[in-house]
DNA sequence: TAAATTTCTTAATAAACTTTACAAAGTTAA
DNA sequence: TTAACTTTGTAAAGTTTATTAAGAAATTTA
């Protein structure tokens, strides 16, 4: 019966603050999330948005003011009285910052407490840079870069936020397996990051991120049950299931890129062969199919037309010509039996097309067109509006998430 | 600016109490769930569980025990001291009850605040008894009988949960459609029941219903992420994130009997026709898969071998009937893609089979043994542990949650 | 210039928790 | 048998937080 006297059970519950002392905190973080909501707005303004009292708004925001998380900005215009003192939430009292660690390159961005954005910095690897304490030396070197750009200071960075194009553990901070970046395996980066930096640092799988910043200031926005499935070299999926991240029990859930195919033979999951839909969709996979139909019908290979990208045989599609209409059909409609799929299991409202091959307009029509043939289990298709700084986005909204509960904890 | 004075953007924060007030009550239901927890348990306990003072503890518990949902057992035995003065949850201060609408009979349970189990009546439907209508009284001639024999009444009654064999939109408390059942269309059937009955009602899937009993006291127990798949006349998922149900954003997540089956050719989804993977390993399909190969064998019609149902056809394979295991390895095989395809998006720790075909030892036993040829996306499968009476243990459950919910309000 | 309006603070009051002190009812051991 | 010790529970006093009520400050309106 006996516990430790440090933990609390109740404190540990869900919803059961359990001292006076609570409620301070409770209400100064309430006020704080009400100002950047309304921001820039009076004290006046918060008694009524909160529905507290004005002494208690009046010695919170004394306590914000005083920890520098809110600004006093002066008198405001009057409505008919006493003006009002302007209140702003101070969103350079510290800075977040972003990395997606992607198989050729390293991309960083540095944004504020309101999530606007610094600076941003970009670096291809070298061949040396490749191993993980490397790449950690490298963040450490950008995000140098960036504070000077940006005129502030390491010490102001309060949190970091890292993708890597693998299945990571959030929890222990561990990039369990990322075969398409250089062989990652169990690598702890988050502690390597720790270490590197000095700053809180969390980890992530890079398709997650981007699905994070599709909702937070994309296509997604408002949006608690979407799918956001990747398309580039590989071929992966985000979900969100109630305003947030599904992760899984084993950390993999969206690895779509080892799905099935109809049509094609059933074939067993083998952890170091690619899968069978990114195969037959991811990049490679449509090239080859490119390849394929341009052999069958003898087509002579004027301008390199055998090297093209995916994306280039969809401009292509669009340009009228017939067989790259074919290879769009032919993603669209494997893409198409996956998210149903995915939608019957699911039932999410919105399916959003991303990555470097997905987010292509000729393919997302074509893929809406097929979708909408079924009477149900047919959800709004849209496209990526953040395209390529998705994953940085992301990285920033899970940052300030952080930073936000870390502030006032 | 302006905003309603009855509502408090604070207070509908998801961790925001603002007032004194709160905290007593927030304090008064974490004492509740903590003498549930160790149940009988003394004031003193109490005070080491949940960290709070002793006559904080105190004046809740008296409140608590005003309200009659604490009882007081007397004193206790010591431990070197002055004995403990035992207090119970007081369970008979109320009954809930759970109904399973099924395609041919109604069933009907009761049960105390701890969950205990006091009462089952089930009937079969006439003809006559198939409307929205009909059923809502028959729930109340049954609850009114179960009542008599718990030797308690009906306005002890707190809350009821209903399932049904269709898409329910648990919010606005309406059965969107049920083929399976009387073809019910856009039924308000918790209103119904709520004028019916007098008492506040819920209304739920009935597969949903089945994961949340095996959740609760069933074979997914403290399993906080898995999918429930019932195998029956119908095939369909009800889908736990988080420790809680998911529902989509049409209430259909989890129709998985609309999926397509690898080999089949694909198919446009129609609201009116039935799945194709329903068609494939639905008890109806597996019959015709076995008469299929009947015929294809020219087999003797010995002792109706024809009109053999499913689980029977499972039983002759245990037999060692080669025809019959043939038939256990093709519904296997279909459902283990059909589980891949899942486990590939959701990740899933645990996947439950269960249903009036699903649960057959047979068949579980041989899809773990094709799930294990996997070298991922192999989650624990496990069989239902409580068979029929997950859906009314389910709809118990919820309707504690509800009661819970609603007492310290 | 006075009245009204709006904003914000100060002072008094109420609610809820904690600490401290102590009473009650047992066990243990000289 | 009795005194010392333990454990449980309550009462009183004090602390923290929020509220209401009153009023001061700064502006607009008449």
């Amino acid at each position: 019966m006996r516990t430790d006297s440090t933990s609390h059970a109740l404190t540990d519950a869900a919803i059961a603050p359990s001292r006076p002392a609570h409620l301070r905190r409770a209400n100064a973080r309430g006020l704080l999330r009400l100002l950047k909501e309304h921001n820039p707005c009076s004290k006046a303004d918060l008694v009524r948005l909160s529905g507290l009292s004005a002494p208690t708004v009046s010695s919170a925001v004394a306590y914000l003011e005083s920890l520098s998380l809110v600004e006093n900005l002066g008198d405001g215009e009057s409505s008919g009285g006493r003006p009002p003192e302007m209140l702003r939430f101070n969103a350079s009292h510290g800075y977040v910052a972003g990395v997606d660690i992607g198989g050729t390159r390293l991309r960083m961005i540095l944004a504020d407490l309101n999530g606007r954005v610094v600076t941003q910095w970009a670096t291809q690897f070298t061949e040396k840079q490749r191993s993980p304490k490397a790449v950690c030396s490298l963040i450490h070197e950008g995000l140098k870069v960036m504070c000077q750009e940006g005129s502030t200071s390491l010490r102001k960075v309060l949190h970091i936020t890292a993708g890597a194009p693998g299945i990571t553990n959030v929890n222990s901070g561990v990039v369990l397996s990322a075969p398409n970046l250089y062989d990652w395996n169990d690598v702890p980066l988050r502690s390597m990051l720790e270490r590197e930096l000095g700053i809180p640092a969390l980890i992530e799988n890079d398709t997650n991120l981007a699905a994070v910043g599709e909702h937070w200031r994309g296509s997604a926005e408002g949006v608690g049950d979407f799918v956001f499935i990747a398309l580039g070299t590989g071929v992966g999926a985000g979900i969100f299931i109630h305003g947030k991240l599904h992760h899984g029990a084993n950390w993999s859930a969206g690895e779509i890129g080892y799905g099935n195919v109809a049509g094609k033979p059933r074939q067993n999951l083998e952890v170091h062969a690619t899968g069978q839909l990114e195969r037959a969709i991811g990049g490679l996979g449509i090239e080859a199919e490119w390849k394929r139909l341009l052999e069958r019908e003898r087509r002579p290979n004027l301008a390199g037309l055998e090297r093209l990208r995916a994306t280039e045989v969809f401009d292509l599609a669009v340009d009228g010509d017939r067989m790259a209409a074919q290879v769009v059909q032919y993603t669209a409609q494997i893409l198409v039996d996956c998210i149903v799929g995915m939608a019957l299991t699911l039932d999410p409202g919105v399916v959003i097309l991303g990555g470097g091959v997905g987010s292509h307009p000729e393919l997302c029509r074509v893929t809406a067109r097929l979708l909408a043939q079924n009477e149900f289990a047919k959800p709004q298709l849209r496209s990526s509006s953040l395209g390529p700084q998705a994953q940085l986005h992301g990285a920033i909204s899970l940052s300030l998430s952080a930073t936000e509960a870390q502030l006032l904890a």
